[in-house]
DNA sequence: GCAGGGTGTTACCTCGGGTAACATCGAGGG
DNA sequence: CCCTCGATGTTACCCGAGGTAACACCCTGC
């Protein structure tokens, strides 16, 4: 139609087949097969490899449009001009509503497949990365942490993001919880309140009576 | 030989092809192929399969092996008559030295292959969801968390576990710290020292003379 | 009218998981 | 002594999924 020379403004077709990918994912869960999603296009698979060169480049290209936007409500979380500890909800909160409210789209995100032996065995997708690089940024330019700085920024985004991604996870599948309680859980962790709880106190030895066999393994 | 009727105490072919699997893993990582794992055992395809019945099973077995180690390392951790601070430290020294020992087989364990789209999409291996479970107890039987706890210990279990994991992945490739300071970061992670850490001056509106081009994105 | 690029197809290759069917060998038991 | 049984082993195959080659079509624009 108007399109008149290269691209003008975005190219309907990939878009097209981007969204029938999205729509197979979000029926099968990552692993969807080429073909599956070729024939939910209702096209055949060398068209899908014309577009994006192999699987990953498809997995690739669905998961940064919704990267975009994880990444866009996380690092605008991680901007704005809250208490710290008002932050840090936030930036959590953000995360737990979107794998909710997408969560195949979102274990798309954060679980890809490791068939790549080629860079190492990395626990954080593509995604994850950006946001724990995300939240490095954030520690370094937010809080005061001295000459530890560098290192504890870099280790920090990746332990947090690490923790949130398996908290989440286990809070998805079994929703033992509303959401803004799982945010206050998590956020306490990181506040400490493991290490200042009162300790209970240990388990007395056992009643002599009672010899029950001690497994040792 | 002296195998009178069934198992007296272990049998031994089974343990030698669980050796070649392991050998190969160690060599190749996880996603070694079944046939590549025969044939360091000297044999073919077919018995392993009648051994293990199908790729995860023989995967299992080998996990199994491992994590009985490392598991067992982590509940002798956890349940040592340590300061708090102490024991944490000391868990996740446990658990960084073991994934420094012998990456690829840590890898194994911590990494499963995601083709399993029965359960859900587990964030956590087998292995490292016994590890969040032994966290969780230690919290409730050490962790005076007032009627929180059930919630809490279930959560921070899975956690510290993603925590962890995440975490140790990157510094497993990265080495930019030794590793005690690394257990160190996270220890201080867990004891609030980015809630306690002083903020640094928010960026003030950059210097008018020099126009910078501001990126927006 | 014809060149060229995007869209589409069928048919094929490769590789890895998984299986069927057949061969062998040593240990008992009639 | 032979024969069965169970474990070990083999070759040869099936299937599904990623990936590719070669060919067909249609529309646009010189």
């Amino acid at each position: 139609m108007s399109t008149p020379a290269a691209a003008p403004a975005g190219e309907p077709r990939r878009e097209q087949l981007l969204n029938a990918a999205d729509r197979v994912v979000q029926r099968e869960g990552p692993g969807a097969s080429m073909n599956a999603i070729a024939a939910e296009a209702g096209i055949t698979k060398p068209i899908l490899y014309r577009h994006f060169g192999d699987r990953n480049g498809l997995i690739g290209a669905l998961t940064e449009r919704h990267t975009a936007g994880l990444l866009a409500a996380v690092r605008a979380a991680l901007s704005e001009p809250l208490e710290r500890r008002d932050q840090v909800e936030h930036v959590i909160d953000t995360y737990l509503a979107a794998i909710e409210s997408r969560p195949q789209v979102y274990r798309l995100l954060t679980h890809p497949e490791p068939g790549d032996p080629t860079g190492a065995g990395n626990a954080l997708a593509p995604a994850l990365r950006q946001i724990a690089e995300e939240i490095t940024r954030a520690v370094q330019t937010q809080v005061d942490l001295g000459a530890d700085t560098p290192l504890l920024s870099e280790a920090w985004g990746r332990a947090i993001t690490g923790m949130v991604l398996a908290a989440g996870d286990w809070w998805l599948e079994q929703k033992p919880c509303p959401r803004p309680r799982m945010v206050q859980a998590l956020a306490d962790l990181l506040w400490g309140r493991l290490a200042a709880a009162a300790a209970l106190p240990p388990v007395v030895a056992p009643p002599a009576a009672e010899p029950d066999a001690p497994e040792e393994t």
